[in-house]
DNA sequence: CATGAATGAGCTTTCATTCAT
DNA sequence: AATGAATGAAAGCTCATTCAT
């Protein structure tokens, strides 16, 4: 009896991750509703029975999906592991998650903001600040403990989403030359402890930086 | 008689600063030409003079105004101050430019990709891996004195210039909460040192974190 | 057993009254199949068990309607009082009818032919004529009965209809500034004697007016 | 020099007179910008150049012909004729200007209100609006010269331009069975003394409506 | 019988681009 | 050289109609 439903919600999943793809690979104004339709084979009206216009389409798409990457992370940070571990795997899955939902993280990471009304855009800014608030307050709550230096959280969670997308798409630019194990501890080696060398093996450029 | 060659120079100019101003603003396909030519005070054809068409105008309109702020960058670093200090301020000074030259990198960062061509695209790219490259290379530099540890030095450039890319874009985003010394600030101290703190600070912790 | 057909009179009756009231307001483009459905509490295929189409739909709609309206006057006439009370009855109660049923000849009055097709609106214009020719026919017998003078009757008859139409929609226009009484008296005074002026009131205008 | 502009009037000609003829035919919902733009001979996007969308150009397209039409009316008042001979070729001169110009009455008496915007409507009821008015004018004019009964003079001429409206509308729709000369004859009679035989004709009547 | 989910033809409107002046 | 009037391809969206349930 939930058949009618259920091939409701399948359309809509369809249709959906059709329109994942051509937002990702032509961007939000060059792929057209009419294209989208026929990648999710189905009718170009039939979208219009899910989705109010071609704005609400976009933000279904990238809101419903982030959501969907994000609660997978999320789950990660349940465990009681010791903090350092936690954060390198939280690090490891972000990347992890990041590249495999290559569509939509290159939404996001690309098209904020291509003359999307307003409106559309608060509505998934949403989704991204969710996500970096979630960040801070583990950075913060490392802190506590001890592992994380004084510093904006706030900031220092938007600075590592913003190096996880960058290296992420770099990863894709240049047509993968390297594999997402290096990019993962890449990323987790400039947060964890910069780019500076380890004092001790540098103990003559003390008197020489200054 | 270089009269001709300046007005065509100045005019050129007129529609860069333009276009910069409106692709920044509007995005890439809500900017239309007509209103770039009003900007700039020519008429609509006259543009044609110049660009061969829309994704060549934008493609000049990011090179040349991304070749201007780099090359200032570049400038930065002959100096033969001691590395840390160096680095820092090239940190700093290319906040500044960053969020000087708003429009430039608004479009940089938000809008790679938005349908414009393979080739066009290709073109812009070349821009910001040039940068890449020559940080990297800084990068290699302190590492080779001693100061930068071992690390890609390709992926932490990527993720210094990312780095800066997103939390200026925060700092637009926020509507300006904090002042641009703060940012140049974190992400100093988040290259120079990563999120960890001092092990001295934490002698305790020792058994703990394993 | 008589059971289910009047069922389905029942839901012929709903949906013809729901799409009589929607396209007076809206107009027969603006009213949309699905808007008269949810009206009339059916669904939409429905409405296509009873009619071929939209413009049939219409065509019932105008030609039923105007077939009962007139079907009243008809009646009206049936009584042998004498002839010009007869004829004041006739567009006093042409009027009343008029007004009461603003949806149909609200229609009827404005939306003749907006790209309907041919076929459908001869089946309408059908339902007008025929009214037209019995109005001709009363004014045939009042002039034999030496009443009415000798004048073109079809001619007269369209103007009759034509009069009450147009006085009738400017009520309605006007938002009711006057009742209906006098929109009946007006009809019946420029009908009986016209604009002149009785002569009498007039002598001296003799010599002047040729 | 003035080249420029007169080319420009010439194309808002040819789209209005395009216009015109197809809103006349089709009516407003069925008749299409590329039609139009079609049969003026011009680009689709040129009609946009004149007008801002489809309901200002039905606007403009109704207006100014209608403007033109009452503008020829209004003139042929201005003789200093006896009352009588001058109602008379208002009306035969309304009749005429009506046959000649049937794209737009066309328009005008069967296409108030179709789903066009409020806005729109009141634009094009203005002109009317102002025709009746003038109409009403003269009416109340011959009132007090003693030519005209006392009656209400805006519901009287609401009257006659209903009435010159159905007639015509007649006249068209049985494709031309009488000339136009017979249609302002019946039209003024009507109007003159109405339906009803002359007293002294029926002298024997008096006794008579039975 | 009755339904409404699905469809796609067709509409209005925008805008990059051309070219006569 | 510089212009902007003119163009038409292309896009988003609506809604009459069909048909599987």
């Amino acid at each position: 009896m939930g058949k009618r439903e259920n091939n409701a919600k399948r359309q809509r999943k369809l249709i959906l991750r059709a329109a994942a793809a051509l937002f990702s690979k032509k961007g939000y104004h060059k792929a057209s509703v009419g294209e989208i339709a026929e990648r999710a084979g189905v009718g170009k009206g039939t979208i219009y029975l899910y989705f109010a216009d071609k704005a609400q389409l976009f933000a279904a798409t990238v809101t419903e999906g982030m959501e969907e990457i994000i609660g997978g992370l999320r789950a990660e940070l349940e465990s009681d592991l010791p903090f350092r571990v936690h954060f390198q795997r939280l690090v490891e899955r972000h990347v992890a998650l990041y590249l495999q939902h290559e569509d939509l993280t290159g939404i996001f990471h690309r098209e904020m903001s291509n003359g999307i009304d307003r409106q559309t855009l608060k509505k998934i800014e949403e989704v991204r600040r969710r996500y970096v608030d979630f960040l801070a307050d583990t950075l913060a709550d490392g802190h506590r403990r001890g592992y994380i230096k004084a510093i904006d959280f706030h900031l220092a969670a938007v600075g590592v989403v913003g190096l996880v997308d960058v290296l992420c798409s770099d990863y894709w630019k240049n047509e993968r030359p390297l594999d997402r194990g290096e990019i993962a501890a890449t990323v987790y080696s400039l947060l964890s402890t910069g780019l500076t060398a380890p004092e001790k093996a540098a103990p003559a450029a003390r008197g020489k930086t200054r």
